[in-house]
DNA sequence: TTAGGGTTAG
């Protein structure tokens, strides 16, 4: 047998290391043999591939530059190759191999050639691989593949679907492996209409039966935002494995129905699928999506009881879980235990703390971040800057926003931008906000708009609001949540006439308020309440409660707020309508329920009204209890009359 | 010789 290897061993002995190409050689030869590892190499890498074609000289210019050495013997076969290119450690060293192969003829072996490619790929060095793929004479499912897995994994989407188009162009026939590489980049370039052909390519390829294709159907479709049709993939499926159902459980936290991944996991148990670590991250995204408490604890007994450590990416699931379950005592608890912190990490820990309105502790964290060696990214600095807003904390905010760029050359972006309209806004530095509005060379968004909007909000500035809602309006007019802000500051102001005018628009779009509900979970079990709400079998007690509430608050001076009714009824009806929103039922509700001096908790869609706001803010005073509510921006906790967010949210 | 699901923002 023929034995080669590599050419480029020693400088030592420049003729032997070329003769060792072509002779057989003996078992203590071989092991003289040897890759090299030294810089040297990289210099010569380049020689490597623009001299595919012409093998000699890249024997000669590797002879003479290399000077150091490492073991490794390769025979004249493709298996030995194959091992060869497991066992790099380097893209240089793939190089090397690349050359030898080429000068042995061993590139023309298709086992060879694929695995290079493979290779490649995984050193995201997807030039190479793509010209050694249009190089080879033979390809196979397994070349295809390769390559649209590669682009992909580089975010190369184009060519990743070029080829793929090239593969179905080819007529080579699909299988269970080029199909989810496919499916896949669908699913991160949302091409729901190719996802949809491939669909039809499964059935016709008979493979809707495979594990892996079947997932990555389900998974394309639910990231697509289209989880109806994920499911109907995922309910035809004759076997499931712990990946599918993770898939689905995720799509739908994903898609904003955490309760329903919650109900999927249920399920999953009952079928007897234990889940892995991965599944339950997902399921602990679902109970922060939704804010489940009893279900957050069920999920972190779960994994105490199958001894999952708290890796950086479950450990972070769970302090985000908790904290948007709204107990930052055991979010901190987890990050505190946790061994290995990324940059994740902390941010969500400090975003954490900006959503309780804790600014300081949040503030506190970021130089012990810096101290663990950990750099902030720009999703740091917007939980910074959000933490300093949702407390108020003006200068702090300013100076972080100046260090950004300063001390991390983080460029501030949009998101920073808002956080900062936000935070000047809140504290009536409308003004300085403007004036940074203007500052600013970048596209605005409606989140920047919304921001803006919310301050004149809170400030009743109806002049800057109308400019913030024409803007707000161009970019998002199916949203109604704008048109219900803009009415609240005309409401605010009196201004009744653009109250109804503001109405008149909504319905003329045929827009509805997105209808609000609150959520409370009673020993396991969650209620839901809309206003008006009473369909609760304990609907009588409710109200009843409600009564009692409402007689004990007005003796305590409280007035309903009725600005913050859209309806265009008399003040004595507004009021009947303000003491049905369904914060205020679920709070009544949570009274009836639970123990004197238990805690309250309840999740609202939207952002809590104003005059619930007050009302919750009484309640906590008269009846002793805290009360803790999640809305769609943050947390409020209510204690002894007062919230947490100081009146600004 | 090729494969799947997971964490941070308002």
């Amino acid at each position: 047998m023929v034995r080669a290897s590599l050419p480029f061993l020693t400088a030592s002995n420049p003729m032997l290391k070329f003769k060792c190409l072509r002779l057989s050689l003996h078992p203590h030869e071989a092991k003289n043999l040897f890759f090299s590892s030294s810089s040297a190499v990289a210099a010569v890498a380049p020689v490597v591939i623009e001299s595919i074609s012409q093998p000699q000289r890249i024997v000669s210019n590797l002879e003479t530059r290399v000077p150091e050495t490492r073991f490794f013997p390769i025979s004249l076969d493709p298996r030995s190759f194959v091992a060869a290119l497991v066992q790099c450690w380097n893209p240089t060293q793939v190089k090397q191999v690349h050359a030898l192969a080429i000068t042995t003829s061993m590139i023309e072996n298709l086992g060879v050639a694929n695995k290079l490619v493979y290779i490649y790929a995984q050193y995201r060095a997807l030039a190479d691989a793509h010209a050694l793929f249009c190089r080879m004479k033979e390809r196979d499912n397994v070349s295809w593949s390769v390559m649209v897995g590669g682009f992909a994994k580089i975010e190369d989407y184009e060519n990743s679907l070029r080829i793929f188009r090239e593969y179905i162009r080819s007529g080579s026939r699909v299988d269970n492996y080029t199909l989810p590489f496919a499916l896949r980049v669908c699913r991160d370039t949302m091409s729901v209409q190719l996802g949809t052909e491939i669909h039809h390519l499964v059935y016709k390829a008979g493979l809707h039966s495979d594990l892996f294709v079947s997932a990555a159907l389900v998974d394309m479709y639910a990231r697509c935002g289209l989880v109806e049709d994920a499911r109907k993939v995922f309910d035809k499926m004759s076997k499931r494995d712990m990946v599918s159902w993770t898939v689905m459980i995720s799509g739908y936290a994903e898609c904003g129905n955490p309760d329903e991944s919650l109900v999927l996991f249920d399920k999953m148990m009952e079928e007897g699928i234990v889940p892995d670590k991965v599944t339950m991250v997902t399921v602990a995204f679902a109970c922060a999506k939704l804010g489940a408490m009893h279900k957050a604890k069920m999920v972190h007994d779960y994994i105490s009881r199958r001894n999952f450590s708290f890796d950086v990416i479950l450990g972070t699931a769970m302090i985000d879980m908790y904290a948007r379950c709204g107990s930052m005592d055991a979010a901190r608890e987890i990050f505190d235990r946790m061994k290995e912190k990324n940059v994740i990490t902390w941010s969500s820990m400090i975003s954490a703390y900006g959503i309780h309105g804790h600014g300081r502790a949040a503030l506190e964290l970021f130089p012990q971040m810096l101290e663990s060696g950990i750099r902030p990214n720009r999703i740091t600095f917007v939980s910074i800057l959000s933490a300093c807003s949702h407390a108020g904390l003006v200068n702090e905010g300013r100076q972080f926003f100046h260090s950004m760029k300063r001390d991390y050359s983080i460029e501030p972006d949009l998101k920073h931008y808002t956080c900062m309209v936000d935070l000047l806004g809140r504290a009536g530095k409308l003004d300085e906000a403007l004036e940074l509005s203007n500052r600013m060379n970048l596209e605005k968004d409606e989140g920047f708009w919304g921001a803006l909007l919310g301050a004149c909000r809170i400030h009743g500035n109806v002049g800057l609001a109308e400019k913030a809602a024409k803007s707000l309006l161009e970019l998002g007019p199916r949203n109604s949540g704008y048109y219900i802000l803009l009415s609240n500051i005309y409401a605010n102001a009196g201004r009744w006439e653009d109250v109804a005018k503001v109405r008149d628009l909504m319905s003329s779009r045929r827009l509805k308020k997105t209808p609000g509900w609150t959520w409370i979970e009673i020993d396991n079990t969650a209620y839901q309440f809309r206003v008006g709400d009473k369909s609760h079998p304990q609907s009588k007690e409710i109200y009843e409660m409600l009564k009692v509430l409402r007689e004990k608050l007005e003796l305590a001076g409280y007035v309903p707020d009725t600005n913050f009714v859209l309806h265009d009824v008399d003040e004595e009806l507004k009021a009947e309508f303000l003491y049905t929103h369904s914060e205020k039922l679920a709070i009544a509700f949570g009274l009836i329920a639970t123990a004197d001096g238990t805690t309250i908790r309840i999740a609202k869609n939207l952002r809590v009204c104003g005059d619930c706001h007050t009302f919750t803010k009484l309640v906590s005073a008269i009846v002793q209890r805290e009360i803790i509510v999640r809305d769609a921006n943050r947390f409020h906790h209510f204690k002894e009359g007062c919230c947490s967010c100081g009146d600004y949210w």
